[in-house]
DNA sequence: CCTACCGATCGGTAGG
DNA sequence: CCTACCGATCGGTAGG
């Protein structure tokens, strides 16, 4: 179990390079810029830091076994002052899991973009998965599974946004010359599993993401005869 | 961390507090009538009753979303009580996972046994993991994900027995005649990721388990050429 | 197997 | 964003 160096009264953790103004400067200003008010810019900024400290937080450890106080922790700030920029733990996962939803679906368009070779097409479908379920430094993490320990009444939000999400490989795997023999609803399901779980079973120092993307494809590559 | 001997036959509650059972009895039975001492055999129903209890609670909620008391609760003691029967909440889930990864390994070689095409084994061990998978009556459950919300030392051990439990799927996929650029080690990886997480995207009422595993064999299967 | 409890930790809030 | 705190719940224990 991990000791907890939850701050007391005493002892407070440290911020990191973020701190309020200190004594008789002002207000965070852009470097060569005109002073700006305490702006909406700051505190969208502060709060978009905030969800991808959670949302890395969720990905290691799952919703459960992730507490306000590792986030607020880790933000520079104490449990209670989190409430300022999120409304409830549930809201926040909710949020991280949209905006990454809709970040990779963005970032899987993009990566088709100019492609027209259904194969080619869903081989870079797969890498970009690939690299949106091991990167780990933004909010494209990889929170689309482990929702065991998410409240049901959240669970169900997300799992409908994330079949939304699945609309991209449903079209990508339509437009492949299969086997009439192969299911393509299960043949879909198969590789999103796949890929999603890919932080569980990825490792650092084998095969590249290309090279794994590539050996996906030669093995879910069936040509119809 | 201590792993507890696997056979459930001699096990008993690791602290003797009550008094030596009467002469070796036989088994309860349910109305059989005669009035029974507590013997072992007693306590060691009770202990397994235990066990798929808080097997079944780990795999809907995960580790850390399911508490003491609610296996106590549906076990129909008191939270304290239950440690008469278990060490610890760690302990319990460690026997679990191992008794869980015997009993599946035992099955699988057991489906194994008789058939000789590597394709047909191959299909063979995925209807079985399937079974397993999906099945939630037993200790043989779908407990080997989802260990993000475990403590890490308890972590370790069980990935450790997992993969030697994968060992037979090494040998299946070393047995395939694969054309020799696919990867092996990939391969079984992707194949064993799809199986463990099929509690994940299984839907019931679409394809049977029988037939999932065929439209796994067939997208899988590749011939040397 | 129960009663009665423990210290720790949880998500969240009031008021500044 | 902090101080100071709440009620609930956690894993676990002492003693019967």
């Amino acid at each position: 179990m991990k000791l907890s160096t939850l701050p007391s009264a005493a002892s407070r953790p440290t911020r990191p390079a973020r701190s309020k103004a200190g004594p008789g400067q002002a207000r965070a200003v852009p470097d060569g810029g005109k002073p700006q008010g305490p702006g909406h810019e700051d505190q969208a900024d502060r709060r978009h830091e905030i969800l991808e400290i959670a949302a890395e937080l969720f990905a290691e450890r799952g919703y459960r076994a992730t507490s306000i106080r590792d986030i607020a922790e880790r933000a520079g700030l104490l449990a209670g002052s989190l409430y300022y920029h999120i409304r409830s733990k549930e809201a926040l996962f909710v949020e991280i899991h949209n905006k990454a939803l809709e970040a990779a679906a963005l970032r899987i368009r993009t990566a088709l973009d100019g492609l027209t070779d259904p194969w080619e097409r869903l081989q870079a479908a797969c890498l970009e998965m690939l690299e949106i379920q091991l990167n780990p430094g933004s909010l494209t993490l990889p929170i689309m599974n482990n929702l065991r320990s998410v409240p049901v009444n959240v669970r169900d939000a997300l799992i409908q946004q994330r079949d939304a999400f699945e609309t991209i490989f449903r079209d990508l795997v339509a437009d492949l010359p299969l086997e009439a023999d192969i299911d393509k609803n299960l043949y879909r399901i198969l590789l999103l599993s796949l890929l999603n779980s890919a932080d569980g079973w990825f490792r650092e120092g084998r095969l590249a993401r290309a090279e794994i993307a590539a050996q996906i494809i030669r093995i879910f590559r069936h040509q119809k005869t």
